[in-house]
DNA sequence: CCTCTTTTCTATTGTGCTATAGAATCGAGT
DNA sequence: ACTCGATTCTATAGCACAATAGAAAAGAGG
């Protein structure tokens, strides 16, 4: 009894799948990796528990597919911000408002929270994009610190880690109060972190 | 088959109540609530799981004690360092110092990351200690524009939820890297929050 | 209409987990 | 030594869940 019969190409298949990881993430986001069942996937897709395992040959899979396809988008996007021609202010704020979009939050949210759940070679795999997206983070800070738009006795790999828990914190708070928009409230992370970083005139 | 026969005296039993807590914080904090059993919890005591019943009706009330226990030394000690004569400032750094602190890391994590999975009544009596948490440093950012220490045009909510963000995006980061210790964190956290508020020179 | 592939289904297995019931043991005070 | 409450134990009920096997249905292409 599926919602909708939808014409299914060689690129619906993908479409697909991406609905199914879809489900996942929202899922993983709401109950938590180990609190989720697959069950509560199905009903999200409509379909019964064990067809899930056409798509993935365990839990375990769909959580890191949900880690990578989330995370994937994300260094795309980063790396896209780091090239452009913006002041090193700029882009720190481009960053942050990227990083803490409320668009893909259950992606966002499940790599937050969930990943570490991954067992061992799968953590490695997807600490490698970790590592990718914080560097390319890092290299945005040094560059600022040598233009010298930031200022200099700032520990880059720090203040790297200082505008990631920015974003998290932000991307964990949405929808818990109603006055916290996502918008007042990147507005005013992005004034403080770069009040912090630049010089003073 | 108990490790070591302690003395139980009327303080003593509260003793075993509170490391009973202590062994379910620490197998909360690592597996994740769901992720845990209480058959892991009684392994760290060396009792047997059904032996854990004895201390709480249900898996549910050991989070919420875990919960409340971690938070309600936070209270205590945030009051204490909101009525000390420090200036705005040092309150601040005192209080990111005080959140993020290592000790009792375990009951911060679980707090941070489980306390969602309470039930309904239970979570609301938990979010009731957080406000008084979050207001008593809103307070201390407002006296911090009042008195002309912090900019004017700060959204002290905002300001409130930045601190806090900071102080748990620290406490999740420990551990995860060898040269990433808690005193080069905090030290650089503090750093960027104090130039972030500070009125310019 | 037939065939082949993709997708979903039914049915089930085995496992692990929370929680309960009631018995045994411990320990302090008398 | 005896008693009584506090603490831990054995044993088990009962459920929810991940995962497998194999059949059915749904499309696409000829």
């Amino acid at each position: 009894m599926k919602a909708l019969a939808e014409p299914r190409g060689a690129a619906g298949v993908r479409r697909r799948l991406s609905e199914v990881i879809g489900a996942a993430a929202k899922v993983f986001a709401k109950r938590g990796y180990h609190g989720a069942s697959t069950q509560d996937i199905a009903d999200v897709l409509g379909i019964r528990q064990a067809s899930l395992y056409y798509y993935f040959d365990s839990k375990e899979a769909a959580l890191e597919a949900v880690c990578r396809e989330g995370h994937e988008a994300y260094v795309e996007r980063l790396l896209q911000i780091a090239r452009s021609d913006a002041t090193s202010s700029e882009k720190v704020a481009q960053v942050l408002l990227h990083h803490a979009a409320p668009e893909r939050l259950d992606f966002t949210l499940v790599f937050l929270r969930e990943r570490r759940f991954l067992p061992g070679p799968a953590r490695r795999r997807i600490r490698a994009l970790e590592l990718r997206y914080e560097r390319a983070i890092q290299r945005i800070v040094e560059q600022g610190i040598r233009s010298g738009e930031f200022r200099s006795d700032l520990d880059a790999r720090m203040t790297t880690l200082a505008l990631l828990g920015l974003g998290n914190s932000a991307a964990a708070w949405y929808g818990r109060e109603a006055d916290v928009t996502p918008e007042r409230m990147l507005r005013a992370y992005i004034d403080l972190l770069v009040r912090a970083l630049g010089v003073r005139h």
